[in-house]
DNA sequence: ATAAGTGACTTTTTT
DNA sequence: AGTCACTTAT
């Protein structure tokens, strides 16, 4: 108890307020660095300590996994007593996955149904549209994702506020009814389908109204219709709920965010409580000062005033830089100055402009993490792996057995593709029967019945030695039988890439996962609903700069805050500056990353810049700037001129030696960034991957784990000969039945004891002779 | 059926 | 700069 009122001492007047509250639902209204996190943390641990809930009463829902990450590791801290697994802090789509793997035949999905991203959503339409374009499909598939974000269904008559197509209503259709064929669901669908089961099926609401009596919401102005609709059935007579959030920094409406959401609260929730949080104990008053003074341009909010007893601070300070190299060169003084990487980041509005930084930082071994930007889920060789997985746990689907039944070329064409697909409807979807009957049916050429009956037998293969042994043992027989380990190889020698690294280090990620089908489930769970931030490390942890995107900032605050990149058309981007909506939106974006600064703000403005490979002159800065008072903000340098000498190497030796603004010349000798640091761990090396993929694989998945290999070349020298007794620890005894050679690497078939068949790789099967 | 080569197009933020 | 769709040659 004594703890319970240490922590309430920390609180103001208000957070205490929101933190007792338990009865009426509550809204909080919590400005920036307000101190809602805690506000949300301390009522957790109150209902656990205080009301006698259960961790697993309480649900907790935040709109990134960076968020619910951060949130469920200052709850454990209150409670360390307390089960980890306990709690249910995660996001409203995790959530929505969470329901749906336990339910999942009530919602009519595949049992191993899988969640697909834009690009597989694309994909499906585009089966159903075969004479269009992905181009011309694109903005109709967007359309329809953005629907679904608004809860509105292909019936609903509003469709016309998200697109012009004349038939929009019918494409959508088609959709969902493809989409269920599939038995596969995309992003929108995890919201929605729960939403629906819990109107349709008493026994899911009982079970999700009698197991939650708290619901917590954070970042809630970040939620879209289809979320609030969900949330309304999650509450049931007797839940206790809470929402928490700021209409001045909603930056999600591209997403459907509806800051309606936060108005028309009170009056779905009869008796709601509102507090307002508007003490900041974060920022400086002067960059609190620079960060009210742009918000206060933007006309549709409420207006309210932060205010902080924090002290005056240093002023914000705006660079004007030549090029991104230039702002590179400056951001990286004034870090070298500061020498205090852990708590700097820089935030930039688009993932593509951590490049410079990454190549400056690297060259001068500074420690930094990317958060976010990971375009590794979205590699060529990675998405034909993980294509390959979701195929294996979800027979019927369509999508990725399209991708990947003629990858690398077995000679199975669009004509024998077509032959396969026509039985289709006579094995409810299932590519693998539906194979089987057009070879049985002799509609197939032999090369291509004996290839597709290959790919199939490789699949069973996969799928014994996942259930009997490794996950990675069967993932990579399954990606070496399948010909795409060649082929990248092949691949990699010709175009001086990484491919085949990279699939070791997908391969490195699932092994961690429980060898089964539910392990590998979730594993593809995690990869396409977290693909921002899986393998790499907690930015709140570890040595070195953050890079991040604005919008990932979230949450985060750093002693100092470098925004980079303030100029017409990237910020405000030009995609949302038609309109004044979309201004504000960008807007609320600026306050947003200006509020993340605890001490010292600096921001860029570059005269030049490389665009889509392209260089812009004569930039204009960004309105943003303009909009801040003079006196909040000290401006160093003017419209520089452009740069005369060419080459990367010329110009960045250029600013760092010299420095254009002299930063580096007293601080640079003296104070070597050393810093405790180890270059090697935390600094990737990006240019091991030469084609524009800027991290290195291995820094982002799993660091240290170097368990597989796929070897570039082997003679056969087998091990085991066909009818040696083997052991397996799980397995029991059993005898080699057979013993090939694959490509120089043996793969053996044990016939356990137990009459159970399994196949190995030799070389990595966990076997002993006996 | 496939490999190689050409040309057009991209263009934000995240679950 | 890179990807993707389309063309042409084998």
């Amino acid at each position: 108890m004594a703890k319970m009122e240490d922590w309430l001492s920390k609180l103001n007047k208000e957070q205490k307020e929101a933190v007792l509250e338990n009865e009426h639902p509550l809204l909080v209204l919590a400005g920036a660095g307000s101190g809602k996190t805690r506000v949300i943390t301390t009522k957790i641990a109150y209902c656990i300590k205080e009301l006698d809930y259960n961790p697993w009463n309480i649900l907790a829902v935040t709109f990134t996994n960076k968020a619910a990450k951060e949130m469920k590791e200052r709850v454990l801290e209150m409670l360390p007593e307390e089960d980890p697994n306990s709690f249910n802090i995660r996001t409203f789509h995790s959530f929505g996955v969470w329901l749906l793997r336990r339910f999942s035949s009530e919602a009519g999905l595949q049992p191993g149904f899988t969640i697909y991203d834009d690009s597989d959503s694309l994909s499906l339409l585009k089966t159903r549209y075969s004479s269009m374009t992905a181009k011309e499909l694109r903005p109709i598939m967007k359309s329809i994702l953005k629907a679904k974000d608004m809860g509105l269904t292909p019936f609903s008559t509003k469709l016309s506020e998200v697109s012009n197509e004349p038939n929009f209503a019918r494409f959508y259709e088609v959709y969902e009814n493809a989409l269920r064929e599939v038995g596969n669901v995309d992003f929108a669908d995890l919201i929605t389908i729960p939403t629906r089961l819990m109107d349709e099926n008493r026994e899911v609401r009982d079970f999700v109204q009698r197991r939650f009596k708290v619901i917590l919401v954070d970042e809630y102005q970040d939620s879209n219709v289809a979320q609030f609709e969900m949330l309304k059935r999650l509450v049931g007579p007797d839940t206790f709920i809470s929402v928490v959030g700021d209409d001045d920094q909603s930056i999600y409406r591209f997403r459907g965010a509806e800051i309606q959401n936060i108005l028309s609260f009170p009056k779905v929730f009869k008796d709601t409580k509102s507090i307002v949080l508007g003490q900041n104990y974060r920022s400086t008053k002067n960059i609190l000062n620079l960060a009210t003074s742009v918000i206060a341009h933007n006309t549709n909010r409420h207006p309210k005033v932060l205010r902080t007893d924090n002290q005056i601070g240093s002023r914000p300070q705006l660079y004007y830089v030549d090029d991104e190299m230039d702002e590179a060169a400056t951001v990286y003084s004034l870090l070298v100055r500061a020498n205090n990487f852990n708590n700097s980041a820089i935030l930039y509005r688009t993932n593509a402009q951590s490049s410079a930084f990454e190549t400056l930082l690297t060259k001068r071994h500074i420690p930094y993490k990317i958060v976010g930007a990971l375009k590794f889920y979205d590699r060529e060789e990675v998405k034909d792996a993980l294509a390959l997985l979701q195929l294996f746990v979800n027979s019927r689907d369509i999508v990725n057995f399209r991708r990947m039944i003629n990858k690398p070329a077995r000679g199975i064409g669009p004509t024998s593709i077509k032959k396969i697909e026509q039985f289709l409807p006579d094995t409810n979807g299932d590519v693998f029967e539906a194979i089987d009957i057009a070879i049985e049916s002799k509609v197939l050429s032999a090369k291509c019945s004996t290839n597709a009956k290959q790919f199939v037998t490789t699949m069973k293969e996969s799928y014994s030695m996942i259930e009997d042994g490794s996950l990675g043992d069967g993932v990579k027989y399954l990606l070496d039988k399948m010909g795409l380990i060649t082929y990248y190889m092949n691949e990699d020698a010709k175009n001086h890439t990484f491919k085949v690294d990279n699939l070791n280090q997908l391969v490195n990620a699932i092994s961690e996962y429980q060898s089964s089908t539910a392990g590998l489930l979730a594993f593809l769970e995690e990869v396409t609903l977290d693909r921002t931030t899986i393998g790499t490390e907690d930015p709140a942890q570890g040595d070195g700069v953050t890079l991040i995107t604005m919008h990932n900032t979230k949450g985060l605050e750093f002693e100092d805050v470098y925004i980079v990149g303030l100029e017409e058309s990237l910020f405000p981007s030009g995609m949302n500056s038609d309109d004044d909506d979309g201004i504000e939106e960008e807007r609320r974006l600026f306050y947003v990353a200006a509020t993340r600064a605890r001490e010292n703000l600096y921001m860029f403005c570059a005269k030049s810049r490389r665009v889509w490979g392209r260089m812009e002159y004569d930039r204009v800065p960004s309105r943003f700037i303009d909009e801040i008072n003079a006196r909040d903000i000290e401006v160093i340098g003017s419209r520089p001129r452009t740069p005369t000498a060419n080459s990367w190497d010329a110009k960045a030796n250029k600013y760092l030696n010299r420095g254009q603004y002299g930063l580096l010349d007293e601080k640079r000798k003296t104070h070597a960034p050393r810093h405790g640091v180890h270059h090697e761990r935390s600094t990737p090396n990006i240019y091991k991957n030469s084609n524009n993929f800027p991290q290195d694989a291995s820094s982002l998945i799993h660091k240290g784990f170097k368990k597989f290999e796929f070897e570039k070349k082997e003679a056969g020298n087998n091990s085991y000969s066909v009818g040696d007794r083997v052991n397996n620890k799980e397995k029991g005894n059993g005898t080699v039945i057979s013993s090939v050679d694959n490509r120089g690497r043996e793969v053996i078939t044990v016939e356990y004891d137990s009459g159970k068949i399994a196949k190995y790789i030799s070389k990595f099967a966990k076997l002993t002779k006996l």
